[in-house]
DNA sequence: CCGGTGAGTTACACCGGTGTCACCAACCAC
DNA sequence: GTGGTTGGTGACACCGGTGTAACTCACCGG
């Protein structure tokens, strides 16, 4: 009678009913330490019976903050980004907040106006930031000129903790090389990502260490540019192929490249991994789906998200998070010894 | 001086600063029709000089509706629930709507708790339900609770136009299969999705169309089950190809387990698509990188997404959207004549 | 018996927008 | 000149929460 017959019940309508004022109310939802037991019971007992849930818009409104967290990404890797929102929702799973996704696009112009309507917009609490994109330090600064947390995923250090959780691509390409070498390699080829991109860069820092611990030197004429994609990497396959003497091993700067060498060796004629042990990077379900199943190296993508989802909402939680995570070997059927 | 030193500007700073009155302001951003055009232009100079936005979760509450629209999902594919988020995000980009992502888990016994919770806690104004899960019914039930609008996917119709977009997957395996059949092959196995799935049951049945209009027998001997993962793709392929006399070409029902049929042909020494064809359903990623490319079905994701993301914010736009999208094969290598 | 203390609670303004209705001036018909 | 429209604007309550300060009431010591 007294409430209105298809709206939600409201923070006044559980006050008026358990005779208390709506302070009193507000004090029971954010569990206020300084409450009678009883009108705890009793406040608690309406809420159950209404059924009521607080707006969290009003709550948004009256504390000046909200809680959505954005993921913005420009990512091509699909498994990688769902990756990353699993972890985000594990991490803040049995919170109030709630994940707001925006793909971009690196190549427009327009790409730092576009996030900046879209923080101005939405007010964000907090973004995360997935590389390739995370690398774009004005994107950073956008944010802590709007007042917008941040946190950004990235294949290296690159701020303070706070703000960083990384995985360590350059250490994890040197153990892979390291141990094609140890299967007896010597003549190792390497595919590189696209310029520019800073994981690209560190797992090529990565090859070069492995050569030099082994005392290898670096051949150029083994060495190719894919940008991530398959058809880039059925290119440096086949210019690696081409050259004498043939490299008895590969190591692709991810997955989709190292699919495009197999398809090139096969091209060829070649056996994998009789003729020609192949090593990729990101454990995509490609590896696991192609033949042979690739060895390939699997960076702990949902383990780092949530990392990084804590960090931005859980200030006490943040100082205990990592921010710096190990790659593993995974071992399938690319590689035989030289 | 006037202005607080940090927080953005309000309405009220910008009715302030231009002289008028907040409603004023307010019929400027909502473009009222009754408004005098000088009034407007020394208004808007305003905005514009002050970088005013306004607070959408204010907005959100005076309006008692928010912006937010919800994606739930319980999808194994990353890519396909990557290219809905895409398809989403074009049909909201340039309004003040967003995106909120929720995986959750279908197996789980609290999953329709999980959802309640979720919808009452953020107050969506509408909801995306996307395959599989969107094939329970009780999620519907409970948006219509709840007062949320949805709209969900899948591979067959099953609601009115506004609450449906839907591919039609039996119409498109029949095709599929019908292809087969004129390349000359009479034996075809099929390897069926996991029971429960409707798109599983939808795209059996134009299985059986297929063979039904070319007078074809349906042979049990020839059909397998598998749950779209790549490893009951393999258990099927093998179970197949163990008959005799063994299928020139298979069905089957994804990409995955069609890689799974791919790689027990393998094992067995046998060559696709010389000894045995092979077709696919989905077009992911790895239909195109696998040796050989996958022939297979691609379903219009992108587009159906939008068209639903459309039908849940645009009444006016609704009913001009689409609500049966049609598939194509798409012929790669892994199909050879009889 | 009285003032002080602190726990528990309330009244009320406020967050930043929108809806309703009153209001005013200009214009019109009579 | 009067009364009735109409276009344009403002005052004010309201949406559903939270912060602040003030209040009430036991309980305490002097």
């Amino acid at each position: 009678m007294k409430k209105a017959k298809d709206g939600k019940p409201t923070i006044n309508d559980v006050a008026r009913i358990a005779g208390v004022s709506k302070k009193t109310v507000s004090r029971v939802i954010n569990r206020s330490p300084l409450l009678n037991g009883a009108t705890r019971e009793k406040v608690e007992a309406v809420i159950a019976d209404l059924g009521y849930v607080p707006n969290p818009q009003a709550r948004a409104l009256a504390l000046r903050r909200n809680f959505l967290i954005g993921l913005i990404h420009d990512n091509p890797n699909a498994q990688m980004v769902l990756g990353v929102q699993e972890g985000i929702l594990s991490a803040i799973r049995d919170t109030e907040f709630a994940l707001v996704v925006r793909p971009v696009n690196r190549r427009s112009p327009d790409m730092l106006d576009d996030v900046r309507t879209f923080l101005e917009q939405q007010r964000l609490f907090g973004v995360l930031l997935l590389p390739p994109i995370s690398e774009n330090d004005a994107l950073a600064e956008l944010c802590d000129e709007l007042g917008v947390a941040w946190v950004r995923m990235g294949s290296v250090k690159l701020d303070e903790d706070q703000h960083m959780v990384a995985s360590n691509d350059r250490e994890a390409v040197a153990k892979a090389v390291a141990y094609l070498i140890g299967r007896g390699h010597r003549r190792i080829g390497f595919v590189a990502g696209p310029e520019g991109f800073r994981s690209a860069a560190e797992r090529a820092l990565g090859y070069r260490d492995a050569l030099d611990s082994a005392g290898l030197a670096l051949d150029i004429a083994i060495m190719a540019e894919g940008n991530y994609t398959f058809e880039t990497g059925i290119a440096a396959g086949e210019k690696l192929l081409a050259t004498t003497p043939r490299p008895t091993a590969i190591f692709a700067s991810n997955d989709e490249m190292a699919a495009g060498v197999l398809h090139a060796a096969r091209k060829q004629g070649l056996s994998v991994p009789e003729d020609l042990s192949i090593v990729g990077f990101d454990d995509t379900a490609i590896a696991a789906h192609i033949w042979p199943p690739l060895t390939t190296v699997r960076w702990p993508i949902q383990a780092m998200a949530k990392a990084a989802a804590i960090k931005l909402i859980d200030p006490a939680e943040a100082r205990r998070q990592p921010s710096h995570f190990l790659s593993d070997l995974i071992e399938r059927a690319s590689v035989a010894s030289a």
